[in-house]
DNA sequence: AGACAATGTGGAAACGTTTCCACAAAAACG
DNA sequence: CGTTTTTGTGGAAACGTTTCCACATTGTCT
């Protein structure tokens, strides 16, 4: 693998003279440009990274942490993220936590040091903590999805707004008993509890019961489960997230109930088999690309300039209307 | 951010000494093995990654290169190798390709630069050539879900032997018109195809029509339409992978065919709403993890002793049965 | 003509490690 | 007791860059 020391040998200049030239930066006469990249082109030449990081104090790549790369949402995340960075010659780093809080540490352990030139995250509730600690090495954050503190710059959908336009929506459906499946322990499904409480309130109205557990399939499922096992069980359910959506979804299938007359079903996130059921699910799309296109401008922004104040940017969540719910209520 | 220098200054010692204790090789006394760690822990010292990179001339880093991090069994994959990887001090570099040959070359050639101790790749057909280039590099590649050649190293499942298996179960539930959407200029497709093949030609038949396409979606949806426009439509379809089967299912779906009476379905990947749908899709499953697993091995071996002779390791694809096909020929 | 800026180039330090080598003290051997 | 081996430590080179500085050479202004 030839280093810059071969090119300069090979084109009878200084190091000096081909580091300016590959960086274009300063003055180099046209015909040493021309020898030099004569030298490049015969060597295949191509700057050792790890000796720039090393001399720059800082590398070239971009840390993406998320907890679920099979939601579709972080996909979408993640493509935008990539091309963004791609585009600033930066490249990306992504790790996935499974929602592990341990696996999240150790990722972000190596991530200092690997000396990233910065971070975006959706991070667990216990990994507030740990960020502090990336700030405080110098390495810009942005949080997605979530926020953590005021401190941090972050992207994020009106989660609040959109349950309530989400509920609001079942409750146009006409139904009576309206249960919840929320995450515990995560910001995003606090504020859309809220949202599902405002909502159900200025309706003059009451959940039917709210589940909180933790956001995996089974859990959704276990949860589903015991709303359906209430001596009156709800007749609409709305999810907070696609894996809670997903369990919760399973467990509707075997119990033979038939959406959207006997019952209401709508969720966060857009699930990749989401149209595949008959009917598709009703849900609130997160726009993942533009997400990941913000978080990515706004960390660039960061690293440019530390000093920047904070800001947080909130888009608008969708809602796609399928057929999971009623349009009118029963006759 | 703390130095070894800092490190060394605080413990009274040389750095030398500090860089033994940490690696855990050469001669340290337990009097100075204590005081060094006492500096460490108090000032948070953590090796900078780069630094020892640029020392030993190769990054603790190996890159996973992917068509589709979407796809479950992509998915599944990364989750093996990042565990397995992280097992051995290694991080993980994820990239998305989108079966883009331009953005694997822009992967790859950003690897090389950033000197990754090895790649794991489902390799683009026309990524081929560029493999070799690595290999040139002295960096170690192991194949998974497609060969490339007899030069590296490669973890697959029998791919012909499986579509021989799916089509043999095709044809026991007695469909008459079997037809065939295969991926394009994939040597995966490739051998699916010639196990689909001899199955028919044992059995004493001949496929209805297969169509040839890149593997998408759109693609797939396109592909089964024009099927079912057919004068005598196919009575049954194998598609040779996830995306494929998306798009051909959309297809069915729309055209109102009742699987499995009306129509038999069938495909390779074990896509996420394969248990969505009813009846639940019959398909071979790739057992994901353990091929990221050994690939993962597979790939350590060869960077621990480059002058391996390349290994092919060959699993077993798994029928999982549920219920696209018919058991019996129709009374 | 003298002063000063613009242009073009090379030398060398620095980034944070690891590791080879040298050296010294202590321990083990005859 | 003299030799050799083991144990423990520090100095310094090297990895491949970037960039500051110094130095020439040229061009442009009074």
């Amino acid at each position: 693998m030839a280093s810059i020391k071969d090119v300069a040998l090979k084109a009878g200049v200084s190091i000096s003279t081909v580091s300016r030239m590959m960086a274009g930066t300063g003055y180099v006469s046209d015909e040493t440009r021309e020898r030099v990249q004569a030298a490049v082109t015969e060597l295949g030449y191509r700057p050792n990274r790890i000796a720039q990081s090393l001399r720059e104090q800082r590398s070239r790549i971009i840390g993406l942490v998320v907890s679920d790369i099979q939601n579709p949402f972080f996909g979408e995340l993640c493509r935008a993220v990539e091309a963004c960075a791609h585009a600033q010659g930066l490249c990306v780093f992504i790790c996935n936590t499974d929602e592990d809080p341990a696996k999240e540490q150790r990722f972000l352990n190596l991530m200092i040091q690997e000396r990233v030139a910065g971070i975006i995250i959706s991070p667990s509730h216990q990994g507030a903590a740990r960020l502090a600690t990336l700030t405080a090495e110098g390495i810009p954050v942005v949080t997605v999805d979530r926020r953590e503190g005021r401190l941090l710059d972050a992207v994020l959908i009106d989660n609040q707004d959109a349950a309530r336009q989400l509920t609001a929506r079942v409750l146009r459906g006409g139904y009576e008993r309206i249960a919840g499946i929320f995450g515990a322990h995560s910001f995003t499904a606090e504020e859309r509890l809220k949202g599902f409480d405002a909502a159900l309130e200025e309706a003059g109205r009451t959940a039917h019961r709210v589940v909180r557990t933790p956001a995996f399939e089974a859990e959704g499922r276990a949860a589903m489960e015991s709303l359906l096992g209430d001596p009156v069980p709800p007749d609409a359910v709305i999810c907070s997230s696609a894996l809670l959506a997903t369990g919760a979804y399973r467990a509707l299938h075997q119990a033979g109930l038939t959406l959207p007359d006997d019952f209401g079903f709508a969720c966060f996130d857009d699930p990749g088999w989401a149209t595949f059921v008959t009917p598709a699910l009703t849900v609130i799309r997160q726009p993942a690309a533009l997400i990941g296109e913000s978080a990515t401008e706004l960390l660039l922004k960061r690293i440019a300039d530390p000093k920047r104040a904070p800001s947080v940017l909130h888009l608008q969540g969708e809602l796609i209307e399928r057929g999971s719910l009623r349009q009118r209520p029963r006759a």
